[in-house]
Order: C-alpha cells, then structure tokens, then sequence
DNA sequence: GCCAACGTTGGC
DNA sequence: GCCAACGTTGGC
C-alpha cells in the first residue's frame, strides 16, 4: 500500500470536476519521473488530490482502482494512466503554505520538487495531511 | 556527450 | 503577469 499526491489544476480538472465524473483516468502526463510513478501505483493506494496555480492546496484524497495502462487520450505508448476515484474531501484545504511551515512536511516532494506532478508520499507525511485538514 | 536555447510548470 | 526552476530538444 502506496501513498501518492496527483496534482491538478482546478481550471483543467478540479476536485468537483472530479466528484461529477465518479471515476477518471488520470491522463496528460508527459513527464517521465511522473509516468513511472503512476506506474509503481497499485489499485487500493491512495492519493492526495492537490489543488496547483490558484490558491495552492490538497483538497481531497483519491484512490487508485486500477493498474497503469496506456494514455487512451495520445497516440504514443511511452504514456500511460490509472483510474481513480473520489474518496473524500477534505474537511479544510490543506494550503502549501501550511504544508511548507510544517516541519513533519519540509521533506515532502511537494516542497522539494514542486514542479512534479505525480509524487510519491510517505505514510507519516500522508497522515500529518490529513490530521491538518480533519 | 555537452550545453545553449527554448518551452512549461507553478508559486507568488 | 512575472520569473525561477526544471525538462527537453537539437546543434555541434
């Protein structure tokens, strides 16, 4: 059991987008640190659902319900997606700014590389997530 | 294989 | 809207 954090922005895919759809495949990632974590994800892991460019933050968590697979929206099998689905929200945002004035967090990706967009995360970190947005 | 030029991401 | 950081491309 994994722990990652998927980034979107809210003016492409936001969280409610994601409540409407119920279930997507996480696509459009053409970076290759990225693509071989969404490889290393397994069905049952979760993910931090982050919130990039307007007011910064993990709003929600995610789960992985399949394996990888190839990026149904490219002609190019070099990328690849899983499906998620919405588990919750968060009770309050957690911002980046909290994020990075948490000493627990100060080694998160996140903070580290920001530009990533599929990161890995450690369960404590995960858990100091939750407990500030709970 | 190096590195300059360029494009993109994302915080502020 | 600006710009720093980073990734990719392509000339040599």
């Amino acid at each position: 059991m994994n722990y990652w954090l998927i980034k979107s922005e809210p003016g492409t895919y936001s969280w409610d987008d994601f409540i409407k759809e119920k279930r997507t495949h996480w696509d459009g990632v053409r970076n290759y640190q990225a693509r071989n974590n969404i490889k290393a994800m397994m069905p049952d892991d979760l993910a931090l659902f982050y919130h990039s460019v307007k007011n910064p933050a993990v709003i929600g968590i995610a789960k992985v319900v399949s394996e990888f697979y190839p990026d149904p929206t490219i002609d190019d099998d070099r990328w690849v997606v899983v499906d998620v689905v919405p588990v919750r929200k968060l009770k309050i945002p957690v911002t980046l700014a909290q994020v990075k004035a948490e000493d627990s967090l100060s080694e998160m990706v996140l903070v580290k590389n920001s530009r990533l967009s599929v990161q890995p995360v450690l369960p404590e970190e995960f858990k100091a997530i939750l407990a500030l947005g709970d």
